[in-house]
DNA sequence: CCCCATAATGTTAATGTTTAACAAAACCAA
DNA sequence: TTGGTTTTGTTAAACATTAACATTATGGGG
């Protein structure tokens, strides 16, 4: 369910997707866009049949994994490997990979900031000789509702 | 690959899983007791697939998924959702869940104690209104080697 | 000790998900 | 334009998970 400033937060997210494309030399191209927008107008994880769905029962599978791909690889979306789902809108700008709250009942997500604890984690694990590449921080729980 | 200590760790593993069971009536059948051990023995990220394949190829799915969900419903093996896989050895005593080093490179899975940041990880999503009711903390890297 | 209700396992097969392989189309640079 | 590269369409395979039901084991009450 969109929360508060979905709208804004929708745009800004297709802006800063087309801006980060641009930059890198990548094709925003339409499908991928499409997907995008699916991604960011449902506020909650979607699997990729779920976006296959979206996109019209004409779609088959590998244009769905595809362009989810491509949008992960860039970092545009976010995959949550405890649902095997994706989600977006966690604002866009810096890197909030794993920072976010997974509500069980209704797959809804919400996000929050624990960088300063992600840092203690690296150090930790360091001391065990473990190089961190990706933080998979996530919360499962129930939201207010 | 199985670390200093395996054998102890595994043993009191097993003695662990039948304490648990035998508390709380469950049954710790020999197929269970061969999956735990499967599980346990490889010191790595197994999928439900390579458990399979460890029981002898008469063994068909079921078997393993039956066997792997009993263990995991019961906190005896770990479910590590990024690799759609699931572990042992992280030392039985207290809940452990999601507090695991795993190497991308050679799926072993090490661990830290993590505790004291998923009680303020907790606390921060408590402000959002959000119930933590499990938390994955895993962190995706390189061990030594 | 036997019988019954329950739980666990075996077995077969369906379902669901992801990927491979290749053809067709779109794009970009020279 | 042309040729090489990337993206998309399409088909089908490979892989993973679950459903459904038969069979067997288990443990408690008679």
């Amino acid at each position: 369910m969109p929360h508060d400033g979905h709208h804004k937060c929708m745009a800004s997210a297709l802006a800063q997707a087309e801006q980060t494309c641009a930059v890198a030399g990548l094709r925003f191209t339409p499908l991928r866009r499409q997907v995008f927008e699916v991604i960011w107008q449902s506020h909650k994880a979607m699997t990729a049949m779920d976006v296959l769905s979206a996109l019209g029962k004409e779609a088959q599978p590998p244009t769905a994994y595809r362009a989810l791909g491509f949008l992960q690889q860039h970092g545009l979306v976010h995959y949550v490997a405890s649902l095997n789902a994706y989600v977006g809108c966690v604002c866009p700008g810096q890197d909030h990979t794993g920072q976010l709250l997974i509500c069980t009942q209704c797959r809804d997500v919400a996000e929050v900031d624990v960088t300063p604890l992600a840092n203690t984690l690296s150090q930790q694990a360091a001391k065990q000789g473990f190089r961190v590449a990706h933080n998979h921080i996530q919360l499962l729980g129930t939201c207010k509702k």
